[in-house]
DNA sequence: TGATATAATACAAACGTTTGATTAATACAG
DNA sequence: CTGTATTAATCAAACGTTTGTATTATATCA
């Protein structure tokens, strides 16, 4: 394999990364190949010579955000681990991944909702995986996934808040582009925020406490209401 | 205004019903206004004819799935009411929003973080209503917005977990339809949940002792550990 | 020379929209 | 009641543009 690296980077990067930034702003199907090969400064035909196609390219960022993903919470301890330690590894793992790789996580769970018929072996596999690994965690915390009442409520509980949080904070950081001058008062607040290691250390706290003190005290609360089957 | 009503119901009406089902599944860009049509069973130029173009149907989507999400929000009290009760309102009243409008609600969040050019106005409106609403409300609880972190996390909290359920359970009969025969054994016990009375009774007090402790507790654990700036 | 990389161009298919004609129902003057 | 405008609703067909991909030719380097 032999690279120019003359000026920028290589293409085939140039390719990926200007496709996810226009893929989590206006969706997969909004954008044309025309104008990813613009963004990237490329022509168009390299699209198809290096990714075989549009959808090769959402398929490398799909694929390479799911796995940093899966890695992330199946390395945070089996059930030898105490259950608040696992939680914890757990919070903290994902909202690592998510800071990381905003954009390709975005996509990807903005994707993972939608029917596109080029993925859809992939997402069956995903799913697979995912459930696989969850069964074990949910059964050291007491949530029984026997119950469709639980399950249905904590099946993505916690990825699903941290996600909704780096789609509110991607939001945040695209508005501040366009609109730089903001006189409301509600704008004033949020603007000078920095999501810094210290922000994402109490945000961590906050989120495992969170989930000690709610879904368990809330999941026991309700087993004595309408018994524990 | 004189209309038929032979046959089967109006064609508006069929138009936005079966493009709301195709948004749902493979999102708004994705698809056609010939696939719409022929879903619809009536002729192209009748898009065009009753709603100005594509983008007018999904327009009319998101403006009724808005107004009535505002208004199951809006119509749960006010500073008056006790926060236990307002927060069950608030809950009880979203669910059943959600319930009676799954579609057109989950085309409305998805759609919600994508930067579709016709809907730049739409949303900057709905983002001022929202957030004059939430204000209000999250001062009653306790929850500092002027707090960063709190801000960021509890934004959008309650409507994100259940956005979550009804895509999750979205998902799920979707597959119902497509996979009848399953022999797995993850499979066997989600298939057979019944999304009843009873399901979102259990759902809603599940949540709001979700909401009481764990929001609270957390955030005020968190003020304890970081001080109350 | 032969393999890799880039570019200009071509292409069929699909896109959202518009057109002009046609039907059916209503309004109104005689 | 009759005949004639008027209007709303529907249709097939075509509009020009853009889509994703394929082809072919030209550089670039080992």
């Amino acid at each position: 394999m032999t690279k120019k690296n003359n000026g920028n980077t290589d293409p085939k990067r140039r390719i990926f990364e200007a496709a996810a930034a226009l893929f989590v702003n206006k969706g997969y199907s909004a954008i044309g190949v025309r104008e990813i090969a613009k963004e990237a400064g490329v022509n168009i035909a390299m699209i198809n010579y290096y990714f075989g196609g549009k959808s090769g390219i959402l398929k490398d960022i799909l694929e390479d955000a799911f796995g940093k993903y899966y890695q992330a919470q199946a390395s945070a301890g089996d059930n030898s681990t105490p259950p608040e330690e696992r939680v914890r590894n757990l919070v903290t793992n994902v909202v690592h991944f998510f800071r990381e790789n905003t954009t390709e996580a975005l996509i990807f769970f903005n994707c993972a909702v939608l029917d596109i018929p080029e993925l859809k072996g992939l997402k069956e596999k995903w799913r697979k995986m995912y459930s696989e690994l969850m069964l074990d965690l949910f059964l050291q915390m007491g949530v029984d996934l026997k119950d469709p009442v639980h399950a249905n409520i904590y099946n993505g509980f916690l990825g699903g808040m941290i996600k909704n949080h780096f789609q509110f904070r991607h939001e945040l950081e695209k508005n501040k582009k366009t609109a730089e001058a903001c006189n409301e008062e509600d704008c004033q607040e949020t603007k000078h925020i920095e999501f810094d290691d210290l922000f994402y250390q109490r945000y961590v706290d906050l989120l495992v406490n969170q989930y000690f003190h709610g879904v368990i005290y809330a999941t026991q609360k309700d087993k004595m209401k309408y018994g524990p089957k």
